[in-house]
DNA sequence: GTGCTGTTCATAACATTGTTATGAACATAA
DNA sequence: TTATGTTCATAACAATGTTATGAACAGCAC
């Protein structure tokens, strides 16, 4: 019976993971994963419906890899230090996985939408940060206001300039000032921004 | 002779932009802007060189546009103010041209790299940001620091909160959050991150 | 064992995409 | 008039996601 989990489908995802990451989202075609995960098309559609479903629990894999990454950076002293310490993460992960990222936050996929499931579990990465708002909002390190709209703006800030690194050629000649040392200034205007 | 310029070409890239504004980026095929301008697909190839050079003109109409709007928006008095109002033009802009923006800064089209005289255009946008962010300078209004990485951070930030409300599902649940007032948020903290 | 049912999978075909080969129509200049 | 170059349509090509058809196999009832 076709379940959640079988050999076939976790060799058909691996091997999508792995032209993803290796290659781009320009290789990663049906066909392409089928030669790949030694099977042909059909394997596919048989256990995950097509190629959106195949898309979706890329999407899955990278915001559980993701999640993982930003709950793993909590090691500094206070909610403030932790902020800074998950932002860092933030980049480490979003440069050293580029491919997953633009499928996760840009289009990099036309038409691709990802399911209600998939959105739900992309929630727990939110959530690593949200939670780290509500403690920093707890100890007053942080002005007081809506906890997501906080946490959407600190989301945002960091979002925003490593999106702009991924998309590299599309913002021009000043790329050269993407760096990490702009971004540690955007955390730091972040966080300053937010103090009380 | 094949110049830049010819009745048929702009019937060509209008229909391209209005595909695009109306239907969104899917029903951006050759065939489809082919027969609303009223040609074959030949068409496209003569003026274009094919889909990624009409691409490509769509993206510099865009930038075209969007540097327009972030030039008209700097009635306010001060250089903080027009910073603000910048921001606020920047959010209207994109929103109102989502389809648009996602083309230039969301990698909608897949295997689209915009050519190196299109980033040379594009980077009048940035240079009305820098502008401002010079001026502020210059009147203390902000930290002392690069022109270039303040001017990012500024652009990182409405960039990103700006492309969460777009991506829209992507982000799940808490979507419904990406209001104008935490925009507003954002500039406010960005402003206040940067100030002396 | 025999037959039935459901699952898994390959082959081959389909429609849609970007692209190009071929050649016709036309203007312009020698 | 002839030649050349530009513009454009028809038709085909390769690559893509998808599906129709049917084969192979497992599990089960009798």
């Amino acid at each position: 019976m076709s379940s959640d989990s079988s050999a076939t489908r976790d060799t058909i995802l691996e091997a999508g993971l792995r032209i993803l990451a290796e290659e781009g989202h320009d290789a990663l075609t049906v066909r392409r994963v089928a030669t790949e995960a030694g099977c042909s098309t059909i394997g596919v559609y048989t256990w995950f419906g097509g190629k959106d479903g195949l898309i979706d629990a890329i999407w899955q894999a990278g915001f559980a890899s993701f999640a993982d990454a930003l709950l793993g950076a909590r090691a500094s002293r206070g909610p403030l230090g932790r902020l800074r310490g998950q932002a860092r993460a933030y980049r480490t992960w979003a440069l050293a996985h580029s491919m997953h990222y633009s499928v996760m936050f840009l289009k990099a996929i036309p038409g691709f939408v990802p399911s209600e499931q998939s959105a739900a579990i992309g929630l727990r990465a939110y959530m690593a940060l949200r939670d780290l708002v509500v403690d920093a909002l707890a100890e007053g390190g942080l002005r007081t206001g809506d906890p997501d709209a906080i946490a959407l703006v600190f989301w945002g800030g960091v979002h925003g300039l490593v999106s702009l690194e991924i998309i590299g050629g599309a913002v021009g000649p000043y790329r050269a000032q993407l760096s990490e040392k702009t971004y540690r200034l955007m955390v730091d205007v972040l966080v300053r921004g937010l103090a009380p």
